[in-house]
DNA sequence: AAGGATTGAAAGCAGGTGCTTACTTGCAGT
DNA sequence: ACTGCAAGTAAGCACCTGCTTTCAATCCTT
């Protein structure tokens, strides 16, 4: 279906803006090279030149992408804000909650990071090294705390913290790519208390 | 580079061995989509017309490389077979080398199954319904009897079984397919002793 | 050695795809 | 109201891609 509003002449930022969130859509749908401009310009309700005027190849759709969701500071920010007053456990409960939060609301970001990783384009390494190599950190740094406060058993912590975001993402990745949601239903917070259990009494002392 | 011996002539079974051989590197590589019928047959050393006389329509070679993959019971069997003398922890590292091995050995399997994802094809919906599920189902019947022994807690076998499967397949998904091996290099036994350590004590009673 | 069957190549067609060119339409400032 | 400029379109080019057709080379059987 085309853009709800037909709206016939747009200011560039705005039609740029529009471009780049169809273009997001339908790569996240079918790929880089799955989706051909035609169809971006028809979704947009526009002729294909006006691509062309804003973007002067298709990779350049790519590279607005990931200016668009490698740059905001928003996500992480308003975690590791969340983060603050919490200890110990509560901790791992609130980033298993926001990892598998951020990708019910945008299951299509996940294709479109996996598309990209595929298909070798930019925008997965970009975003992983600057998003989620930070969530692993702040992480790493949690745990070696723990482990200084003689809580938490001595593991190497890159590897631990590897282990829980492990069990979080593969989760989130099989209930929307492999559509096991079809074979396997049970309460988030149901599945985020079990693993937190899992992990939280794994690296305790004992 | 074409093919190894650019034997001029052969069979019509291992002409259509070769072609699904070589369309399976190339669909691992770049998709589906991003792969021609013309660099099959390049990489072939054949023309184009040979691959369509044994397969009418591209969507033939996949369905050739589901019959070749999903079909053979070496895999599984071999892993339940290595199972059979373990018990407690073992099985678990047990399960964890053999998961890591596959994927070391053939990374580009990993891609063909993530690209059928992504590109709605059936390989990966089959594979996983057959090879994936089997294995977490005699994951989770260990860990029921391990429950029922009073060596781990009550905890939702299901749920658990994708813990311990969401580390490992995340982490080879990881290694390989968002190049992580580039920033985090542990030597496999130990990242499997940890994950193992971390789940196995995470299940314990106290 | 003959002849039928099978394997293979060469060329091309119809439709699709990224991108360009030449042109028209509507809006803002005077 | 006029006009200069930015926003937009239609048409098409050159190349690509799945697939077909036509015909030549090679093998197997007798």
């Amino acid at each position: 279906m085309p853009n709800q509003k037909p709206k016939k002449r747009m200011a560039a930022d705005e039609r740029k803006d529009q471009i780049v969130k169809v273009a997001m859509t339908l790569f996240a749908r079918n790929g880089f090279r799955g989706t051909t401009t035609r169809e971006i310009a028809r979704q947009a309700g526009i002729s294909e030149a006006v691509i062309f005027k804003y973007f002067s190849k298709k990779e350049g759709l790519y590279n607005a992408i990931i200016d668009a969701r490698c740059n905001d500071t928003q996500g992480q920010d308003r975690l590791i804000g969340a983060m603050k007053g919490k200890h110990g456990r509560e901790v791992f409960v609130g980033i298993a909650s926001f990892i598998i939060s951020e990708h019910r609301n945008d299951p299509s970001f996940m294709r479109l990071l996996t598309f990209s990783a595929l298909e070798k384009h930019d925008l997965s390494e970009i975003f992983i090294k600057r998003k989620g190599l930070e969530l692993i950190e702040f992480m790493e740094g949690h745990i070696k705390g723990l482990i200084r406060e003689g809580i938490f058993k001595d593991l190497d912590p890159a590897i631990a913290a590897r282990a829980f975001m492990g069990m979080v993402l593969h989760y989130c990745i099989s209930q929307e790519l492999y559509r096991m949601k079809r074979y396997f239903k049970r309460p988030d917070s149901v599945v985020i208390d079990t693993f937190v259990d899992i992990f939280f009494d794994g690296m305790r002392r004992r």
